[in-house]
DNA sequence: CACCAGGCAAGTA
DNA sequence: TACTTGCATGGT
């Protein structure tokens, strides 16, 4: 394994503490939560899945059956929201037809199969997906997102052009593949991201991985 | 006022 | 394949 990768995550664990990811209640809540914030902050989010948990909505059924007019203004706050009603209907339609709506059967099918399956429903692309694999299902896929590219090309240990299958292999090659690390991870990440590496750059200097490459002894 | 946030798909060349 | 654009709220 890349040294570099392991102590960047014991720098970011030491300094930050366990984040206790996802922040949600139940499984569902994640996967609705995974597509909600696609380019939008969370707090944003936070208010969309109150207002159906205030109104007793939160649930794959009652998501169903509920009109897309009404659900795109129950998450209005989440920005977007024409199109991610349309997202959440599409995932639904999913879920019923190919698992019956049940967390136990998605659990049981092979999780490079389900990837498939879910980067074929309109509106889930490759973050969104292994988001719902790692911390819904406890699949062991790296989840890449802006902040884990932005803070590893600034620290010049990816290229900044750098895909998406790219990244997310540096890190799945670079790490024993293991649900529970990958999730502690990413999430060390955005905490990270969210404090210290904001696309305007505002605290780089006080950034506890500042001065990383001085800590490595020259290994890749 | 401008810019940004835990993306994605559709259109164009 | 590689760009470009639309989608939209709420915070700084």
């Amino acid at each position: 394994m890349k040294r570099i990768l392991a102590l960047i995550y014991r720098k970011l664990y030491a300094y930050f503490g366990p984040q206790y990811w996802w922040p949600a209640e139940t499984p569902f809540e994640v996967m609705i939560g995974a597509i909600l914030t696609q380019n939008t902050s969370w707090s944003n989010v936070e208010r969309a899945i109150n207002n159906l948990k205030k109104e007793r909505l939160l649930s794959a059924k009652k998501l169903n059956r509920l009109r897309p007019r009404r659900l795109a203004a129950l998450i209005k706050s989440a920005g977007y929201y024409n199109i991610k009603s349309r997202r959440l209907k599409s995932f639904l339609e999913f879920i019923f037809k190919e698992y019956d709506a049940s967390l136990e059967k998605m659990r049981e099918a092979p999780y490079t199969k389900l990837r498939q399956q879910l980067l074929a429903v309109n509106g889930i692309g490759q973050e969104t997906a292994d988001s719902i694999l790692l911390y819904a299902l406890g699949k062991p896929v790296f989840v890449v997102d802006a902040y884990t590219k932005r803070i590893f090309s600034r620290h010049k240990l990816i290229d900044e052009d750098a895909d998406y299958a790219q990244v997310q292999e540096f890190f799945m090659t670079g790490l024993p593949r293991n649900a529970r690390l990958f999730n502690e991870y990413h999430a060390l990440l955005v905490r990270l991201g969210k404090e210290f590496c904001l696309k305007n750059n505002p605290k780089c200097a006080l950034c506890p991985l500042r001065d990383i490459k001085k800590d490595r002894g020259g290994e890749e």
